[in-house]
DNA sequence: AGCACGCCGACT
DNA sequence: GTCGGCGTGCTC
């Protein structure tokens, strides 16, 4: 059997040909190509050669025969793409997704290579001679390029989608008067990096022992050539942050690149200074407010060698080094570093496969690690550092548990309980900071019926409607919107009313027991713009408030020295939802919300209050104890056959017909009856999903278990191909291995 | 992105 | 009829 096809990416950047096309391979290239190689490929009318990827092969072709052209050659020698589009490759494998998905995720810029806003189109000639030539194109009749020209009169310069889009002009035209000489073309190519040349007075902290044995145990291994993951399970300030730059040196002054995840949200101004001020310019920082332009500069110049070190979320993994030396992940176990939308791949995972491309070394750092990174170390398949000591010497917080229905019965009615008033009551004496955290899920501003229960809902989506500051009702999921109800729909009664949503109901009763205090309060509502997250933790930090008020927003990242109380308000609030991972989910905010007291010189106390006390993670991060945590949660999933114990793939059915939803699930599951019986792999469904409607679209799963994860991988292939013969594509079906959150 | 094709209005 | 501008659509 003879490979003698392959689909190609054609490298332009626009949309239209953003897809493979179908080249034949000729015999003497076949051991030359493989996916991911960069080829040269005859292209349009012109057969002009143009630089492709290859990302399949295939025996038949999948287009007319006749018009199939040939390959015209291979690009031999390393290229920074060869390994991304590999990557991708491994990706769409792993994950499910189409090959473009998978190539869209790890060429981002790819697209926007132009960048558009940097297309400029120059007159080149004086104002006056534009209006002649002008007044010319009028007689002959060409009222496009006299349009152009008229515009030239006012502006020495016009930025080209402002051309094509305002002035309706085409291409043609404009190619027209470039060759007449009277505009030329420039694209600014600017570097722009957004971080300003800072004093880079290397300020170097002395590693304690048990930092410098990890740098030195790992870079044992990295000299003698031994790539692997490691863990490092850190509490809170224990000081990681320095063993990362420690690593960082070392690799760099070997001539190899590094990439270092953070979460968003962690990515504060502190952060970046820190890193920039020991090492300068060749540290480039990758966020969500770095325009596309920004985005495609830091990787032009990660390509040309300028950068050493890229520090960004999830995507920085795709920064285009030639080669990587270490893949660091800091708080290993965040949510974000799963992908929501296909292909939902998991940073770390493709950390993993990235640094075996490379032969570079992974880091993962944690105070709570993942279960499934705790797993692996455990298995002894990564190394494992722990760092248990506080480098800040600050000790450790003194944690109450409440029990809320205790509470109920004394008779206390507020959301407080008595120890955290006392406390509380304390601290304002004190003039010390507070920091009152509420886990929002299922806590949101719904409308219900007191006489008969019924729930304000969206037509569209099986969600509840919320109230809004203006008093419109309004959905978060499609943002359909209605006024509020004065009677209930349902019964009529006049008694309909909402819930005040989380943290501001928390701040009314706050003022009500404690009088006039300072507050913030934090919340998807007060955080709407990108900056005011950053203002009012510096607005607390700088002692403002006495009081801060939030979601889990203020738990990550940063650190307040005069806070000396942290309650956590209903702490099993997240236990509630029928999700394997919420038990570690509760934990891990716990411990991170627990760790924001007594940072500073004075010891801090923390009081977590929940209905449900005994339960092994509200006890276990009260007691700061992963280990023994992770003991009970491993049995848990050991039980239910949940990740890492064995693995899942969820898949996800969307329809907009109740009924073919269903019956396409029934179909696939149908389609996998053989296979799951031959390997005993698990099915659970199809069933509604969690939300079982969104946007009017209904939505629909289907759970597959199985210990070894290649079985998965096979069903998924198999449904796939089933899907791909009756020509459904991911948009109907997608696939989520291991879901960070239900469905 | 670039090129050809085809429509439509103007002019030998 | 023919020439040329200008928008549109396709490229394996």
């Amino acid at each position: 059997m003879q490979i003698s096809y392959a689909r190609v990416i054609i490298d332009i950047s626009h949309e239209k040909v953003d897809r493979p096309f179908c080249y034949k391979v000729p015999e003497h290239l076949l051991e030359k190509i493989e996916v991911g190689s960069c080829v040269e490929v005859p292209f349009g009318k012109g057969n002009t050669l143009r630089k492709g990827y290859v990302i399949e092969f295939m025996e038949t072709p999948d287009f007319d025969p006749n018009l199939i052209k040939e390959i015209a050659g291979v690009k031999t020698g390393v290229q920074v793409e060869n390994k991304l589009i590999k990557l991708a490759h491994w990706i769409r494998e792993e994950y499910g997704s189409t090959m473009i998905q998978a190539l869209q995720t790890v060429l981002p810029v790819k697209q926007k290579v132009k960048q558009k806003e940097n297309r400029i189109l120059l007159r080149k000639c004086s104002a006056e001679e534009a209006k002649v030539q002008a007044e010319i194109c009028e007689k002959k009749h060409q009222p496009a390029k006299a349009r152009l020209l008229k515009a030239f009169m006012e502006d020495e310069e016009i930025p080209y989608t402002l051309l094509t889009q305002k002035f309706h002009i085409s291409v043609s035209t404009i190619t027209s008067l470039k060759k007449a000489g009277l505009v030329e073309e420039t694209s600014e190519l600017m570097y722009r990096n957004p971080l300003k040349e800072q004093d880079v007075a290397k300020e170097r902290n002395v590693l304690s022992d048990s930092q410098q044995k990890i740098v030195d145990d790992i870079w044992e291994d990295y000299e003698k050539g031994i790539r692997k993951t490691y863990l490092i399970h850190g509490i809170t300030g224990s000081g990681k942050t320095e063993v990362y730059m420690a690593l960082i040196e070392r690799v760099v002054a070997q001539g190899k690149a590094v990439i270092m995840l953070i979460p968003e949200i962690a990515l504060t101004f502190q952060t970046v200074m820190r890193f920039q001020r020991r090492f300068g310019d060749r540290v480039s920082i990758l966020n969500s407010t770095l325009s596309a332009g920004e985005k495609y500069d830091q990787c032009e110049r990660a390509k040309k060698g300028e950068i050493d070190i890229i520090i960004g979320p999830r995507s920085a993994l795709f920064t285009p080094f030639e080669n990587l030396g270490l893949i660091l992940i800091d708080e290993e176990h965040e949510n974000t570093y799963k992908s929501e939308s296909m292909p939902k791949y998991h940073a770390r995972e493709v950390a993993e496969e990235l640094a075996r491309l490379h032969g570079a070394s992974v880091v993962l750092g944690s105070a709570t690690p993942s279960m499934e990174s705790y797993y692996k170390a455990m298995s002894g398949e990564y190394g494992i550092f722990t760092l248990k000591e506080r480098l800040t010497g600050g000790t450790l917080p003194k944690v109450y548990i409440e029990d809320l229905r205790e509470e109920m019965k004394k008779g206390n009615r507020t959301i407080f309980s008595d120890r955290l008033q006392e406390l509380i009551r304390d601290r304002l004496a004190k003039k010390e900071q507070i920091m009152l955290f509420l886990n929002r899920r299922g806590y949101s501003g719904f409308i219900s019926c007191r006489s008969c229960g019924h729930v304000m809902k969206c037509p569209h989506c099986d969600v509840s409607l919320s109230k809004h500051a203006n008093g419109k009702l309004v959905c978060h999921y499609c943002g359909y919107e209605q006024p509020n109800v004065v009677n209930c729909p349902k019964c009529g009664s006049k008694y309909i009313l909402g819930f005040k949503a989380g943290t501001e109901k928390v701040e009314e009763s706050f003022r009500q027991l404690f009088g006039d205090v300072s507050i913030l309060r934090m919340d998807r509502d007060t955080t709407k713009n990108k900056d005011s997250y950053e203002e009012i933790l510096s607005e607390f930090m700088e002692e403002k408030a006495q009081v801060l008020i939030g979601t889990q927003m203020i738990v990550k990242g940063h650190d307040f020295p005069k806070v000396t109380l942290v309650g956590i308000l209903a702490a099993d609030l997240s236990l509630g939802v029928n999700d394997y991972r919420a038990g570690e989910r509760t934990f891990q905010l716990l411990t991170q919300a627990a760790g924001r007291a007594g940072r500073g010189k004075i010891p801090g106390e923390v009081v977590i209050q929940s209905y449900q006390p005994e339960h092994y993670s509200i006890k276990k991060a009260a007691a700061q104890d992963y280990e023994n945590f992770y003991k009970e949660e491993l049995l848990y999933r050991t039980l239910g056959g949940y990740p890492p114990v064995s693995d899942m793939l969820m898949v996800q059915i969307f329809g907009r017909d109740e009924q073919d939803g269903m019956l396409l699930g029934d179909k696939m599951k149908e389609c996998l009856k053989e296979f799951s019986v031959k390997n005993r792999m698990t099915m659970i469904g199809p069933a509604n999903a969690g939300i079982s409607k969104i946007n009017d679209v209904y939505r629909f799963c289907l759970i597959l278990k199985h210990k070894d994860k290649e079985v998965l991988k096979e069903a998924k292939k198999r449904l796939e191909h089933y899907l791909g013969s009756c020509g459904i594509e991911g948009k109907i079906v997608q696939f989520d291995f291991n879901p960070m959150s239900s469905f």
